[in-house]
DNA sequence: TAGAAAATTAACTTGACAGTCAAAAAATGA
DNA sequence: TCATTTTTTGACTGTCAAGTTAATTTTCTA
């Protein structure tokens, strides 16, 4: 079991993920001193470096702990009993529900390319893809039980993923529609793809 | 008529400006220096300054000409006499075709707000809205016409936008189809969303 | 072709930020 | 309580890039 002492550091590499998450989100990467960082939980420069190798780090594990709760998500839904079509409704809806929650997070992460290389760049994007195949076989197990339409399987996935991941951009708080009601909202839309309709067998 | 000088003036401007995007486009904004975008071409940054305010000049009249050129491509299409339905593949089929060809420039683009703030960052988003109300415009006529099933408009408007923008990140050049035909299957796809199935009236 | 206007250069200033480190402070525990 | 370990500090360094400018070179034109 841990110690009080490393609880108490886990805690604060937390918060310092945190703060740098909220302020990189709103001015991007290059433009956020760790400095702000620092001082945004009254801390000093130093101090930052005391828990992160440097700045890559710190945004390397702020990364890599979104994806791995985006996968876990998935993962438990996958293992539930239920319909493939409700299954994957379900799928989108959380993903939704889940990038409007940590919004920042993943709208600093968009571009891995120009934020990583390397081995780091590598085990991102393996978690991405990883979160891609999950997709894939909902979508491929849909079509061979003939419930859906028979697509360009990897096209359509991008599609779909690509039109959730842009709603970080529009989405407004103002709007009349609870997160909830739109996540809703935008999975049925999205599943009309992969559904049959009448001129289909 | 313009003078060989405001011509050649021009031109380079032109090709200053091509050779910030393919870097930055790399790179990011903020990685990208100055020199770097004037070595390329064979000049210093000193040159590059008699021709731009400065960085964010740069950037911002390379936003301005994509927009512009985006907008001028749909108000093409939208100006033609052909069906709604064909109208809309069409201009999603182009929207793709010229997202691909000015792949880099609209990778960069793709958050304005950390990009541009004040007046410049207002026109920048006044052309995107522009662009998205022909759009709009679009989808409306079609479900008043009985073409498409009744949605909500700007939600179904942004997630085809999201998931044509997205394939900037994953359409590549090794792939099997060209850009025509993805843009095709692209467009077919999203127009599901819209198009009436057999459960309607 | 000479003189003016336009374009280019290279050296310079300035400011900012990532990362370091020795010393101080705080927490721990015997 | 006091010695030891952990954590924090803030001053410091080195680097790097944006933007300036005076001087030079090129281009135009009368």
């Amino acid at each position: 079991m841990l110690s009080l002492r490393e609880r108490k550091a886990a805690k604060k590499k937390k918060e310092i993920i945190q703060s740098a998450v909220s302020i990189i989100g709103e001015r991007g990467f290059h433009a956020t001193t760790m400095e702000e960082i620092a001082s945004k939980l009254l801390m000093t420069k130093g101090s930052v470096y005391y828990y992160f190798k440097d700045k890559q780090d710190l945004l390397y594990q702020s990364q890599k702990m979104l994806l791995e709760q985006s996968i876990h998500n998935i993962e438990t839904i996958i293992e539930e009993k239920s319909e493939l079509q409700e299954k994957l409704h379900k799928v989108l809806t959380l993903h939704v529900e889940y990038l409007l929650k940590e919004r920042t997070g993943f709208e600093i992460g968009a571009k891995p390319e120009q934020l990583f290389s390397g081995d780091p760049l590598k085990e991102i994007l393996s978690l991405r893809d990883q979160y891609s195949r999950y997709i894939d076989q909902l979508i491929l197990k849909g079509i061979e039980a003939g419930v859906f339409q028979n697509v360009n399987v990897k096209i359509v996935r991008n599609l779909i993923l690509g039109a959730l991941n842009s709603v970080i951009e529009w989405y407004s708080f103002e709007g009349q529609k609870s997160k909830t009601e739109i996540a809703d909202l935008i999975s049925d839309y999205l599943l009309r793809i992969l559904k049959k309709g009448s001129s289909q067998p």
